[in-house]
DNA sequence: CTTAATCATGTAAGCGGTTACAAAATCAAG
DNA sequence: CTTGATTTTGTAACCGCTTACATGATTAAG
């Protein structure tokens, strides 16, 4: 760290106050161009920058935001959020806002740990614990949540447009030709679940299609169990379904493996659509239809409402919803 | 943030000096049992916990560190330095440190915004510009890299066993009767890149086996690229090689469809190998043999290595290797 | 019971900026 | 050339914590 050249030092060397220096790289426009050109020449000679603490202590504000994943087990490793993270990023860095990321292991520790960090606020990915969000809220931080939902709260939510999502692919198998259309609905996340799952149902009924209780079915969000569940389905004599709506591509990965070993070939005797659109889409064999979703964009959206909010400002939009898109490939 | 409790409501109080609530939170021991007490008392009663920025001023000294992601494309979402991530995070945090994550889009920007910051030291992921290190060196800030190494400059390394990782890989080959072994050599990272692709050619010497500059392709590390290249090698008639060890996990998925492509079943007609043990391995079919390289573990070194710089220690390691282990599968 | 050494605590001066307030400089209009 | 309004600059008091140094309390040794 050495002694880095402080306000002192540049205003010493420009002969001005040190109040003019600072207001030099705050608020450039309240000094006159003359001495500005005079406080910048100094400084450039010292290479100074000011000092982001010492100013966060005298502001009493600390621009510091914190990215929180609330996912037991995967994190960062997850695709999904490091997206979302990724547009985080990126848009803090352009709100000149610094960025604290970690993991929501034990919701005591990361508060107590944000607050003796001074974040302003805090984005909370996944499902966030109830304690967490209020604790926050007490401790007058700014929440946003992402990829979740939180009734009642009064907190600004960015979600996928699950509901076009899962249209667009029945829309799509339908139009196909596919009747029988089962779900296989891996537990990723309360309310992504939710979501996809009551889309799916409301989304069957609108084509006149119809959804039997067998056509469901639930499991972890892991290959084996996917697998293992899509087989059982694909199994169930009756009518075996001709297409299968994945929460995730994942459980796709999972109904590849029980359609191999069940000698069904993807298109031809069933098609199988996944959701995210994470990169193992056209890693597959055959490339997999998908849902995309922009998480990037999730994540700068988040930036965004919580910028708003440590604004300030009044009427921030309590939920928006960033568009869904179906990616064709060859598993359709 | 309201305005939190500070060391003077505590010092109140409790009734003793705001030195000595001080030295309660920062070095217990030198204070008594009794009188801590008190102070731990009030501190709960006021709900109050140390301001950090506050306390780096102070000090002099901020505890933060960064991580800063050095490639093109791809960042956190490469699973790779998405699990390094990961590593750091859990390390920095028990050591107390803050965290900052970011890419070096523009290494101007990088170094001052971590100047700005007041960033003790860097965590370096991947291929970092020379100019880039010797700048964060000249402003005395400490540097590790991590899956990357820069001859002379006296940085500690933290990377992977690469080399033992590839020897398992020809030795795992070799004993399952395999002569033809081709490599398909996917551009990571110019670090990454070398140390594979020497380690196959010394590893193929030494067991005896010949390599052919036609058993080796170049190309980009995606799957369109890789699939093509895969494609050639395997057509190129002569002899076509009965394995293929692929520089990643990607790769070896452009060389099952290459292989799917020509009629080749995996493992029968020909065994693939991938390199990272990355999450697609077991979603392809067949599952992928792959080498593991146990990344949240290369995150953790780097914490500890840096911590080690930043107090001063001498003698630290300067190339630490984390141990690498191949994962048979399927596809071999 | 002294005296010196040791331990525990208090006083107050920073750390490097910001900003309320006051003073000085500049400008426009009479 | 005044006068008042406006712009620009300077002075100095914080922000919340640490720590060098001084002081008071305690303990061990003589």
């Amino acid at each position: 760290m050495a002694s880095s050249p402080t306000i002192y030092d540049v205003s010493r060397l420009s002969g001005v106050s040190t109040a003019t220096v600072s207001r030099t790289f705050s608020e450039p426009d309240r000094v006159k161009e003359s001495t500005r050109r005079k406080v910048y020449d100094a400084a450039a000679v010292l290479n100074y920058s000011p000092n982001a603490i010492a100013r966060a202590m005298a502001r009493q504000r600390t621009d510091r935001i914190a990215y929180i994943i609330c996912k037991k087990g995967a994190t960062i490793l997850d695709e999904f959020y490091a997206g979302i993270c990724e547009g985080i990023m990126r848009a803090a860095n352009r709100a000149e806002h610094q960025l604290l990321v970690s993991t929501a292991e034990d919701w005591r520790l990361t508060v107590s740990a944000a607050e003796s960090k001074q974040i302003e606020g805090v984005i909370l990915g996944g499902t966030a614990e109830p304690a967490l969000i209020s604790e926050f809220q007490a401790r007058k931080v700014a929440v946003v949540l992402v990829n979740n939902r939180v009734a009642g709260a009064e907190l600004p939510s960015v979600v996928a447009d699950e509901a076009s999502g899962v249209e667009q692919v029945i829309g799509h198998l339908a139009a196909r030709g596919h009747k029988k259309i089962a779900m296989l609905a891996g537990r990723v996340n309360a309310y992504v679940m939710s979501e996809r799952y009551h889309a799916f149902v409301d989304g069957m009924r609108s084509c006149g299609l119809e959804v039997s209780p067998a056509s469901i079915r639930m499991c972890e969000a892991n290959v084996e169990s996917t697998e293992a569940a899509a087989e059982e389905l694909l199994r169930s004599a009756e009518e075996r379904p001709t297409a299968l709506f994945c929460i995730n591509d994942v459980a796709a990965a999972g109904a590849y493996k029980a359609a191999r070993r069940l000698g069904l070939r993807i298109p031809q005797d069933l098609a199988v659509v996944g959701f995210d659109d994470s990169s193992i889409c056209p890693l597959l064999e055959p490339e997999l239809t998908s849902v995309h979703v922009d998480c990037r964009r999730m994540g700068e959206l988040c930036v965004e409402r919580l910028t708003a909010l440590l604004h300030g400002e009044k009427d921030i939009e309590l939920l928006s919803t960033v568009p869904t898109e179906l990616i064709v490939r060859r598993s359709t």
